[in-house]
DNA sequence: CAGAATACCTGCGGGC
DNA sequence: TGCCCGCAGGTATTCT
């Protein structure tokens, strides 16, 4: 899906086109995502005026005066401002029709995602209460992540795609990051010295910053809120490039399963840190 | 409690 | 051509 910076691409690709917008309509085909979309859905949306768009994680927040709207577009979701009338098809679960005409459509084949409403403050809502700190803020700190980490034997991709440590690195950027940082996917959480933590941190903010300036990795469907894809994917580094030689050293990277993701990262840039004795 | 497995759903590519 | 299998960018929940 989506992570971080494809969320954040599409959310400054909406601002534009529907803050300050008067919601008319929200037609809803398909209730069935990750969970059910809320029936009185058109009732406390209709008429509202839409604030400001913000995101938590990977939730895109729509708030209106008396709510805010919850979406997550979950590993195949899309979030387009469309022409208005244009025919749904399939997979066209949700449109929220504005009174200037602009369509906005939420498309998800695999119904992974979420569209949600709350009345009260969205950032105390059960999804995003418990959620661990924003990587690109002055709070993901090596210390920060070293603290979290002690005692854990948990590999360190898992503990960095754990949102309830630090937000929006999924499969894609967990991989890059650690080849930049020269670690190991599967090193102890525990284990890793504050050094480590330290490039760790900065390869996590520069991955995502660039790709938020690349406006996101589109490898199979992603496409922002015109339907563009985005141009990270011709810069990564090992994500998708198993069995291709590495661009720091030419060996041949691998993969393997972890935690039944699939992991690649080069055997040569990223050797297994050996120091299991400390925990 | 930590860590691993499981569940949700559809589309696609590869192998036969 | 068509069928079956495994896999895909996520994450809450259930299990051991």
């Amino acid at each position: 899906m989506p992570e971080l910076p494809e969320v954040e691409t599409i959310m400054n690709g909406l601002k534009p086109q529907i803050e300050q917008a008067v919601i008319q309509e929200v037609v809803v085909r398909q209730h069935q995502l990750r969970w059910p979309i809320p029936l009185t859905l058109n009732h406390d949306l209709s008429k509202k005026k839409v604030g400001f768009l913000s995101r938590r994680g990977k939730y895109l927040l729509i708030p209106v005066d008396t709510g805010t709207l919850i979406i997550h577009l979950g590993m195949s979701g899309s979030l387009r401002i469309v022409p208005d009338k244009t025919p749904f098809n399939r997979h066209d679960h949700v449109d929220i029709i504005f009174s200037n005409n602009t369509l906005l459509r939420y498309t998800d084949p695999r119904r992974f995602g979420a569209v949600l409403w709350t009345k009260d403050n969205a950032y105390q809502h059960q999804l995003l209460k418990s959620l661990g700190v924003e990587p690109l803020t002055h709070h993901f700190t090596a210390d920060y992540l070293q603290k979290r980490a002690w005692g854990r034997r948990v590999a360190i991709k898992s503990f960095i795609m754990d949102s309830k440590i630090v937000v929006g690195i999924g499969n894609i950027y967990a991989a890059e990051a650690l080849f930049m940082a020269t670690i190991h996917p599967t090193t102890p959480a525990g284990l890793l010295t504050q050094t480590q933590y330290q490039k760790l941190v900065t390869a996590i903010k520069q991955v995502l910053t660039l790709a938020i300036q690349q406006g996101g990795t589109t490898i199979k469907d992603f496409v922002n809120s015109q339907g563009k894809p985005g141009y990270f994917a011709q810069q990564l580094l090992v994500y998708a490039r198993a069995g291709l030689p590495c661009r720091q050293c030419q060996t041949t990277l691998l993969s393997f399963q972890l935690s039944l993701r699939n992991t690649v990262f080069c055997p040569k840039c990223q050797p297994v840190f050996n120091n299991s004795d400390s925990l």
